[in-house]
RNA sequence: GGGCGAGUGGCGGAACUGGUAUACGCGACGGACUUAAAAUCCGUUGGUCCAAAAACCUUGAGGGUUCGAGUCCCUCCUCGCCCACCA
């Protein structure tokens, strides 16, 4: 008897499915398309981790699933090799970038080979590869040329470790998400791309595709339209005037002061003399107060007054104008109308300086505006507004923004949270920004014939703190000449970051080797939409809020046929360390996969304890017992498989053996269409176990062989080698991949009796087997003469007999 | 402060639309096989009480709706993730 070796099995079949092509996706075939995408890896040193196995497995798992039902799968997978990990990997191991990461990809390479995921390897793309980012410099400029990407002067996010600026995306609580370095302030000229364009669209689109609710609502979040109201209000004794923007332009009665940004632009035109030098340190203190000072509202408020007063457009009351850094410069215009009876910042301020408090609502003492619309916005009373008093809000807010149209003192207005993309990073490992500054024509896009850019090989690509680019230091590949006036010009140093490839990479999958287009206009209609995106939670407002935006302008330039890029998105839960906390180098609870298979568990083991550890979406800590009833399993169906002396002598089908193939193939499939692949398993466990109790009696030979297909069948998306294994051992022609998944016989799933629980006054009180078609009067009638039943009733009166059809009985009494 | 979600055995987790709570797996305990161990196989395994049968209790806490609630409603507590002085 031969035992369970997944060393001895997984090796061998990697190499025929490489040699055969199993998994490559067809151009153009007749079958049915599927795109089963996966985020593609950064080439780090560490090689693969524990969320990268799990993505990749359960993108396998149904990738596997969709293919044996007969779909043209598309399953690829490449290389995000561009931008700061692998660089900061580079510096720390003292090569070049370009040397580390072709030494991790061909690494990770043969760790996925070792994994066995059905990637269709002929479609590998690599993004730091120059025939890759060739087109990613040609679509940046598609952007350049529609007024999409711009320069700007301008104070950004800048990592001092790193020693990059930042997008607004990549700070996390103050610090840069990728190194948690507190990010400091530093002006620049800055590319950007216009993403405040495409608010709207990216959030009317949410409601096109297929996105859970969390990731949709932080998306919506993260936008952050809110609705309001641009209101001017006059300054006394100047002819200045103040803008502000607000949502609650209802309370407009309780504005007792204004506040400016400490930026504001206004504040050196209104401050009065006296104030000057007040004013002029609270500027200085704010400036120098990092952003996660700033934005901690436990801080108290603090603030000045600049002796100006504006002049309320409604009722000609005279406002005092402060500054306080609790306003901020890039939202809204800088400004605000402070209502300190509704809003709590305000009044917090208020209090503190011991200004005046107008209570707008019947309440008559503070009532945050948020939450009275919340609770009950017909509740919410107008007061203390004049001629609106009593109004409902909903009804003041009509009228009063309808007088302010009126009397053309504001507008309605639109804000979103959201910022424009800072576009450049001051690094050496990104794609260069194709663009060569003229001294006459500017920032001029370099020739479609000239691309790609190549990024020139240097010795030091340190980054410096200056905030210049390292090729600002090669002078070969700065000095060059205009393309229209072919006058001395200097090349952008600055270089694209990592988020610039990975925003339209599934594209190249479609056409990976086209050196003419990113991808032929007919294949990308081929392919068409992603039919199911998996990744990470983690990149909800990164990358897929970027690559929605690249591919909602690429419609909008005829460039893709589709408006959203993909039609079903999920995310994977994070695997934890097995004490609970986030697996971390420093804490040295790090769980290796490779070694998981390389201990004799194999990658089946592996997929297994993944797929069967909890469900895919919910972040879980790892135990490595997990791996070990996995394998269990495993052997358990193999052993199944090695059992000689079986007695075939059954020449009639076994019914109920009948009934659990058909079963577990309904169970199985329907898990699988849910995600629930650790359900699915379970299924599998209880199925293959009464196979195991069946087989020491006698048989029906083709039964019980179907029996065993349906079951290494059903296991083939989990389990890929040891289902190929044990199918060639039933010397089946071709691979278990590429079988059809079995279908189910809905008649063999009728039961002929049925478990019927007996409840008395909802309380379980005992079961019986009966004929599925019974007819109630027949059912009444038997339980009340089941013994047990008789003497819980006795001689009370039976008020009610609920029956539940094949299920259930309960007697009132 | 805002948004989203979750609390079920010793542990990971099941439970379809309100209808047998604790499936499946891990661990633990007992037994078989073995000189022994591993592996495997067969049992037991939410709690209280108990010789046993039965009974009673149990899905974070409390209340409600219902013949019947882990599931629906209300109040509260705890935890996780994301965002955060966004006017």
């Amino acid at each position: 008897m031969e035992f369970y070796k997944p060393s001895k099995i997984e090796p061998k079949w990697q190499k025929i499915w490489s040699k055969k092509e199993i998994y490559k996706a067809q151009d153009f075939s007749s079958k049915p398309k599927f795109i089963m995408l996966t985020e593609f890896p950064y080439p780090s040193g560490d090689g693969l981790h524990m969320g990268h196995i799990r993505e990749y497995t359960l993108g396998d798992i149904y990738a596997r699933y969709i293919r044996m039902n007969g779909y043209n799968v598309l399953f690829p997978m490449g290389y995000d090799a561009f931008g700061l990990p692998a660089e900061n990997y580079a510096i720390k191991q003292h090569i070049s970038p370009q040397q580390s990461t072709s030494k991790n990809i061909s690494n990770f390479k043969k760790q996925f080979e070792k994994l066995g995921f059905s990637f269709d390897q002929s479609r590998e793309i690599n993004t730091s590869d120059p025939k890759y980012y060739k087109w990613t410099q040609w679509l940046f400029l598609q952007f350049f040329k529609k007024g999409l990407a711009y320069q700007e002067d301008t104070l950004i996010n800048w990592c001092p470790f790193c020693k990059t600026g930042l997008s607004n995306e990549e700070v996390i609580n103050g610090r840069h998400e990728r190194c948690d370095t507190l990010v400091t302030k530093k002006k620049l000229k800055q590319w950007v791309l216009k993403i405040t364009d495409y608010a709207e669209k990216l959030l009317t689109g949410l409601k096109t595709v297929d996105y859970p609710k969390n990731i949709a609502d932080q998306q919506i979040n993260w936008i952050g339209k809110s609705e309001g109201a641009l209101i001017d209000f006059e300054i006394k004794n100047s002819n200045q005037k103040l803008t502000i923007f607000t949502t609650a332009h209802d309370t407009i009665f309780g504005v007792t002061f204004m506040v400016l940004a400490p930026e504001h632009p206004l504040i050196a035109k209104i401050t009065k003399d006296e104030q000057i030098a007040s004013v002029r340190s609270y500027q200085k203190m704010a400036e120098s107060k990092s952003d996660l000072d700033r934005q901690d509202d436990n801080n108290p408020k603090t603030g000045v007054f600049t002796g100006a007063y504006a002049i309320n457009p409604l009722n000609g009351s005279h406002i005092p104008i402060w500054i306080s850094d609790y306003v901020l410069m890039n939202y809204g215009t800088g400004a605000i109308m402070s209502v300190p009876g509704n809003d709590l910042r305000d009044y917090q301020f208020a209090k503190k300086y011991e200004l005046p408090i107008i209570y707008t609502s019947k309440e008559n003492e503070f009532v945050s505006y948020q939450d009275q619309i919340k609770k009950d916005p017909t509740k919410y009373i107008m007061a203390h507004s004049e001629e609106f008093s009593g109004l409902t809000f909903k009804e003041g807010r009509k009228r009063i923004l309808k007088l302010i149209e009126d009397k053309k003192i504001g507008k309605k207005q639109i804000q979103y949270r959201l910022r424009d993309w800072i576009f450049s990073r001051q690094r050496y490992w990104g794609e260069p920004i194709p663009i060569i500054h003229c001294p006459d024509h500017g920032a001029v896009p370099v020739p479609e014939n000239e691309l790609p850019v190549l990024l020139p090989k240097i010795d030091d690509y340190l980054p410096s703190d200056d905030g210049l680019s390292p090729l600002s230091k090669v002078e070969q590949f700065v000095n060059t000449t205009c393309p229209i006036c072919n006058k001395p010009s200097k090349r952008e140093t600055n270089t694209m970051p990592n988020w610039a490839g990975s925003s339209w990479y599934y594209l190249r999958y479609f056409d990976p080797n086209n050196d003419q287009q990113f991808a032929s206009k007919d294949k990308l209609k081929y392919w068409g939409k992603v039919d199911f995106y998996l990744g990470g939670m983690e990149h909800t407002t990164l990358h897929l809020l970027y690559s929605r935006f690249w591919h909602n302008f690429l419609y909008d330039i005829g460039l893709v046929p589709f408006q959203e890029p993909y039609a079903k998105r999920r995310g994977q839960g994070i695997i934890l360390a097995t004490d609970g906390t986030k697996m971390s180098k420093s804490k040295g609870n790090v769980v290796n996969p490779i070694d998981i298979i390389d201990q004799g568990y194999g990658a089946d083991g592996l997929h297994l304890a993944i797929a069967f550890l909890a469900p895919y979406d919910q972040t879980t800590p790892w135990s490595p017992e997990s791996v070990v009833g996995a394998y269990r399993f495993l052997d358990r169906v193999y052993r199944l498989f090695q059992k000689t002396k079986l007695d075939f002598s059954l020449k009639e089908l076994d019914f109920d053996l009948e009934y659990q193939i058909n079963y577990v193939i309904k169970t199985v499939t329907e898990d699988i269409e849910g995600l629930n692949f650790n359900t699915a398993l379970s299924s599998l466990m209880e199925y293959t176990n009464k196979l195991y109790k069946l087989s020491t009696q006698p048989l029906n030979k083709d039964q019980w062989q179907r029996a065993l297909e349906t079951l290494i069948q059903l296991l083939a998306p989990f389990s890929p080698f040891l289902s190929e294994e044990l199918w060639s051992g039933l010397s089946r022609k071709g691979s278990i991949h590429l079988s059809a998944w079995p279908k189910y016989r809905a008649e063999y799933l009728i039961k002929s009796s049925n478990l019927i629980v007996i409840q008395v006054n909802g309380k379980l009180r005992s079961k019986i087997e009966v004929s599925s078609n019974i007819s109630d009067q027949q059912l009444k009638e038997i339980v009340r003469n089941d013994p047990r039943i008789k003497s819980i009733i006795g001689n009370s009166k039976i008020s009610r007999f609920i029956i539940v059809k094949n299920r259930l009985v309960n007697i009132v009494i």
